[in-house]
DNA sequence: CGGATGTTTGAGACCTATCAACACCAGTGG
DNA sequence: CCACTGGTGTTGATAGGTCTCAAACATCCG
């Protein structure tokens, strides 16, 4: 699961995409990464900084987002154990959006000087970062379509399906489709673009037509079928269980 | 304006990014480029496909696009002389996609094969073109959070503003802030999530406070000012006029 | 000139937001 | 041990932005 170390964490997930040589997994094992410790609702990096580091998510959540100007948040993107969520600072200066912490979070910060050097040493390496950002701007893409053309019932089932197969990619979700979501109804809510009161209402009918059960802050969903077609969920866009283009 | 070699238009849209310097730009310059030409409203790229190239807009607007199970479209990205829509499908193999112009375009096609073997060789190429979908990736961002939270107003004024800065960058805006918008309304609405009547009466809301000028398919933004304010708009996401992290 | 395509208008319905009150829980500190 | 507190989830009532449908209107083009 989780008792994992972070280098293999990374190792694990890039050798999904193709078959890392020793070489290759050795230089992973080699980079050099200091682990730091979060609180919940912390940003990690902030709009409009210049950060010379990445952040690797190694225990918790955290998000993407940015604020409009009247205060309104919209998250872009949830983020679990293994994902890089501002890779992208590798080539933008300047973060154009903020990334925080939504539980208390352990997190890997790798210098860019330090991912340069993998990259030039090793060009696969490259194009399967290069790789892992193109799946989180299809992720994006995606949202945009729930967003955007999805009524409330049908965002929240949407949501909901991705992060199951997400977190059972990390190992993160235990028999019977039963997985911890330590988020508030209140992210959720700016997650999916609809008020949290909304998101109360329509927890309420998933519950009440059998798609989702809850306790806490977890969540088991009965019916994977039913969930699925609730929120035209079409794992397409995760990229997962494909190979690199040779 | 548009009289310029497709080359010229990649030379000159990486150039910006960094200094090229002469055996990378004749690199381009060699680079295979097969030019075709393609109606209105047809898909060049679909989702599903596997594809073996890349297209470059070389003139014309083409749009990137999702259909919802109900058949509503979301448009998630436009695209103007000098993009690359498709340059994911160089890491991922199969489209989550599809990819349609919008007017009559010409596009000019670049195999995966050439464009793989000119990243080997010039690993700042590679940056150049991996920083390009990560501008892609921030404009998804920013138009999520569009879509996510702020009103039809603000939408449509935020997207009149991305497109006249885009377009001045490959200078297509004449004088006095008046460019050549070919696009419909109920395009307009599945870009911005509305439907096509709200489009409709938000164009007259725009008009009727001087944001936003049309005749025929021109627009022309009399007052840049106010039409930013309305839209909140902000440039940084665009990331123009900064160069690639060293 | 006819027909297709795109835009505008009006009216009513619908989904979702907002506001306020309340219940619940976990800490906290006295 | 118990009030107190702040954060979270729920509920109800009302308001409001946007959708849908339909028809009229405008524009383009062969």
């Amino acid at each position: 699961m989780t008792g994992d170390t972070p280098h293999n964490l990374m190792i694990r997930k890039l050798g999904r995409i193709f078959h890392l040589c020793e070489e290759e997994r050795q230089a992973l094992q080699d980079l050099p990464m200091q682990v730091a410790v979060v609180k919940a609702d912390h940003d990690i990096v902030s709009i409009g900084d210049r950060p010379h580091q990445c952040c690797m998510v190694l225990q918790g959540f955290t998000c993407v987002y940015k604020l409009s100007y009247q205060g309104r948040r919209q998250i872009m993107a949830l983020h679990v154990p293994g994902d890089i969520p501002d890779l992208q600072s590798l080539h933008l200066k300047v973060m154009d959006v903020s990334i925080a912490s939504i539980t208390p979070c352990t997190v890997g910060f790798i210098q860019h000087e330090d991912m340069r050097r993998l990259c030039d040493r090793y060009p696969r390496l490259t194009a399967a970062f290069w790789r892992e950002t193109l799946v989180d701007a299809s992720i994006f893409r995606e949202w945009l379509l729930s967003v955007g053309q999805r009524d409330a019932y049908a965002r929240m089932a949407h949501l909901l399906c991705e992060l199951l197969i997400r977190l059972k990619a990390v190992g993160l979700v235990e028999e019977g489709n039963t997985f911890d979501l330590p988020i508030t109804q209140s992210e959720m809510a700016d997650a999916v673009g609809i008020s949290a009161v909304h998101v109360s209402r329509t927890f309420q009918a998933l519950r009440a037509n059998g798609l989702v059960e809850t306790e806490k802050m977890k969540i088991t969903i009965p019916d994977w079928d039913k969930l699925k077609q609730a929120g035209e969920f079409d794992p397409l866009y995760l990229h997962l269980d494909e190979g690199i283009a040779a």
